[in-house]
DNA sequence: CTGGTGAATATTGGATCCAATCTGCTACGG
DNA sequence: CCGTAGCAGATTGGATCCAATATTCACCAG
């Protein structure tokens, strides 16, 4: 009996979020495209009795949009929802941080020094989707420390919202190597238990991001 | 083709959705009760599909848990969730007086004022359930004005998780009191433009709340 | 008496089928 | 030529049925 820690997918709906989520990542599913259920569904291999309620869960968190008879559409972001994305981002985020620092263990630093390495390690490979997926455990492993089950769920939906055109900036050689610093910074300010410098390092880390994601999207019009 | 604005339900899972909302205000779901799909969906008149749906947008607020093959329980507030639920509020509410006021017209003050007067309406009626919603449509009546709407849907989300226990500060006669002084100095900070006392009339306004439902918590354990 | 093993039951998960609604096209009248 | 009514196809909404999993309880070994 191999006990090993496999992963499996326990229902089909779960399975299906989660290649949902993906698909919203990458751009597969685009802003502003209806989701087609007995296609999707098919292509999945299921029916659409999980589909739709992999949807539903994804309508709660804003990721699609649902009009009755009409069916489900991938929300689009304007510009001004971006921009309160990462608003509501700011205030929330440094609540996490000034919580988080409040309790900080030697462990914990030791473990988001890691996490920083682990950008790194990504970052080396190239990958978009791998740096995206290493630098939201970084964060949220930081922002878990604050001990606060719903903020942390509420910025999970935040940074859901956005994942799409947060790719745009990942995608960038300059911003990559810019994240390097900015984290290295964090880790920095946290290990010193330092609050104003922390939330200071994430401020930047987020206006940055800001400003090119918007630069982007107006870009397209 | 008499075009009356006559209420009616779309779809299934929309009316069933609201029923559940009511259900929970109400107690009749109560917190940490699992939910037997079967038995509801019966009581409810419809099949199990559109009460599944149903719940996964609870699920995504957080109302109800799930876990795979076991099926859906009454979420349930520990202290510390109440405790953090308001923080969140306090952070974000303050965003959205302060937005408000910034782009408040006299009509929006009128509107306002004419909300809390309808609060004054539905208390003399005693019910508490009236007085629960007028009360809601009157703080989200100013927190749109900020125009921010995944904010307000954030807000709705956090509002919603503390329904029930809420009911229990609307219940006692003398913080029905309170609320109409409270409703009154903020409407008043608002006409006077004055961001930081509209705020700290909001503080008190969610303090005296977290006081009486917490202790109304701790006491039965 | 305790602990575990197995079958029986209850409950949830998913697929298929049918009904209701919407959308796009066509034809007709002005 | 333009607008509209209505029909046909496409798509979603919901109900029923079956499969998969969990829970309960009886039974037995120790």
């Amino acid at each position: 009996m191999s006990a090993v820690p496999f992963e499996k997918p326990p229902t089909a709906q779960e399975a299906v979020l989660a290649e949902l989520r993906r698909m919203l990542v990458t751009g597969e599913l685009a802003p502003g495209s209806p989701v087609r259920q007995e296609a999707l569904a098919e292509r999945l291999g299921v029916s659409r009795v999980p589909l739709r309620e992999a949807l539903k869960v994804l309508e709660g968190e804003g990721q699609v949009v649902y009009a009755a008879h009409r069916g489900y559409v991938v929300a689009e972001l304007s510009v001004d929802d971006l921009v309160e994305v990462y608003r509501l981002r700011e205030l929330l985020e440094t609540e996490a941080v000034r919580r988080a620092v409040e309790q900080l263990t030697d462990d914990d630093v030791a473990a988001l020094q890691a996490a920083a390495s682990e950008v790194d390690v990504a970052d080396r490979t190239g990958d978009v989707a791998l740096i995206t997926a290493a630098n939201r455990r970084f964060h949220f492993l930081l922002f878990d420390l604050a001990g606060m089950p719903r903020l942390t769920r509420t910025l999970r939906q935040l940074w859901d919202a956005t994942d799409v055109y947060r790719s745009v900036y990942f995608a960038e050689r300059a911003n990559r190597d810019r994240i390097h610093d900015e984290h290295l910074a964090l880790v920095d300010a946290l290990a010193r238990r330092d609050a104003g410098a922390a939330v200071a390092a994430q401020d930047a880390h987020r206006a940055h991001s800001v400003a090119a994601v918007t630069a982007a999207l107006e870009a397209r019009g």
